[in-house]
RNA sequence: GGGGGUGCGCCGGAGUUGGAGAGCCGGGCCAGACUGUAAAUCUGGUGACUUUGUCUGAAUAGGUUCGAAUCCUAUCACCCCCA
């Protein structure tokens, strides 16, 4: 049975801390999720995803689980924890966010989204039924409702017009929820997502849409998509105020640590961003002390700890030198270890700020924080 | 010792039948970007300087020519063949 329960509430800010509980497990909210977009964390064991980094839930996506290994192949394996032996909880996004990236090879209409496979061209079309469909068959223990995320800019037309179209694809996802059920034992607990753009309208409208809606958690959507950050934390601050206060709220997609810390000030539980991975990948590593491009010349004899205040192992294992050689000569280890640092800084860092909201001093401690982590070292 | 061949960028290629070069393609190097992952990817820079441009530059030194990376001479280096 999904429950939440809000334990502490930060008194100079929304911030909270919480606990979900799934099937799989607990989650302790404020909480990172790291990206698993294939069924794997790009570069990380889930050995070190439970001991190093100390995941609590981590993603996979829909559209490409389907493309490859496809359904089939999920259901003999018995879901992604089957076939991936991840035990903790699992969310999957529904195929939305490809409604964005894969904009050139994908059309929309009121069915549902045709896509055009960036692996082999062939034509793949998800409709809100489909992709409840094939999240059941993943089982994750959290789906997302199938939506559109627009680009940015987007003007209000289209906005207001693709928002409606997510609200009446919503309907009947939770339509085909209700119909189904979880084909290994277990419940699924489906999150609605506010869409909106940046208008303060559609966002209410969407929001109190959402809420309504009446699911176990809401998401917001449709941000981090290019819009300046103010507006990304004007828009969350305000849907924040909407959705209900007794439900997890993620905000998908986010973020930057600054963008994170200050979205938890607003009432945020839930976070996910391939940032910590991606960046990981091309050298760009996230401290304590701010951040650091590990290829740069300058790190070539500096032979301190990739981040001494960071208890992770590959944190204080390597050297900045020795990781910068890696990364330089292009070594597999190289990514590994930067992808291991910047997810366990990153679930340091969402911990650190559960501990201050519940030890009552969040606001000032974030302030202190967000200033460190944006530094350029 | 004799004969033949090749020399330009940090490296490797391409190009050259006397006619526009700070200049093609890779790599390296130096930076930058990345936010529900079409991403171990992508973008820019990489002779010098007083930078809207100017100067130097095709192994080195000369020569022929209106004009030379290209032709000639010498020297140097490397490669191949013969002894």
């Amino acid at each position: 049975m999904f429950t939440f329960q809000l334990q502490h509430t930060d008194p100079k800010s929304a911030a909270r801390a919480g606990q979900i509980e799934t099937a799989h497990g607990s989650i302790q909210t404020p909480i990172f999720m790291p990206v698993g977009t294939l069924g794997t964390v790009k570069g990380v064991h889930q050995r070190e995803l439970e001991s190093d980094i100390k995941a609590q839930i981590i993603l996979g996506n829909t559209y490409h689980l389907y493309l490859r290994p496809g359904l089939e192949i999920l259901e003999q394996a018995g879901g992604l924890h089957g076939f991936n032996g991840w035990k903790r909880p699992m969310l999957t996004d529904s195929g939305g966010y490809q409604v964005y990236s894969l904009s050139a090879q994908r059309k929309i209409n009121e069915e549902g989204v045709t896509f055009r496979s960036h692996i082999d061209g062939s034509s793949h079309t998800f409709t809100p039924e489909r992709a409840i469909d094939i999240q059941r068959i993943i089982g994750a223990d959290i789906i997302m409702a199938f939506d559109e995320c627009p680009p940015y800019p987007c003007d209000y037309e289209y906005a207001k017009n693709s928002m409606e179209l997510t609200h009446r694809w919503l309907d009947r996802c939770v339509k085909r929820m209700a119909e189904t059920g979880g084909k290994y034992g277990y419940e699924q607990t489906l999150f609605p997502i506010v869409q909106g753009s940046t208008y303060p309208d559609l966002r209410r409208k969407s929001a109190e849409t959402i809420a309504a809606a009446g699911q176990p958690g809401n998401a917001i959507g449709g941000l981090s998509v290019g819009e300046p950050a103010e507006d990304m934390y004007e828009t969350t601050d305000q849907v924040c105020g909407i959705l209900p206060k007794d439900k997890p709220r993620y905000l998908m997609g986010v973020g930057t640590p600054e963008n994170i810390l200050e979205c938890i000030a607003l009432g945020v539980d839930m976070f996910d961003c391939v940032l910590p991975t991606r960046n990981a990948r091309h050298g760009m590593l996230y401290t304590s002390e701010g951040i650091i491009n590990i290829k740069n010349a300058k790190w070539k004899d500096d032979f301190s700890a990739v981040d001494a205040n960071n208890p992770c192992y590959a944190s204080q294992q390597y050297s900045k030198a020795y990781l910068r050689h890696l990364m330089h000569t292009k070594e597999l280890l190289g990514p590994q270890i930067a992808s291991l640092h910047n997810l366990s800084f990153y679930l340091w860092l969402v911990g650190e700020a559960r501990r201050h909201i519940i030890a009552g001093d969040f606001a000032s401690w974030k302030e202190e924080m967000v200033k460190r982590v944006q530094r350029r070292l």
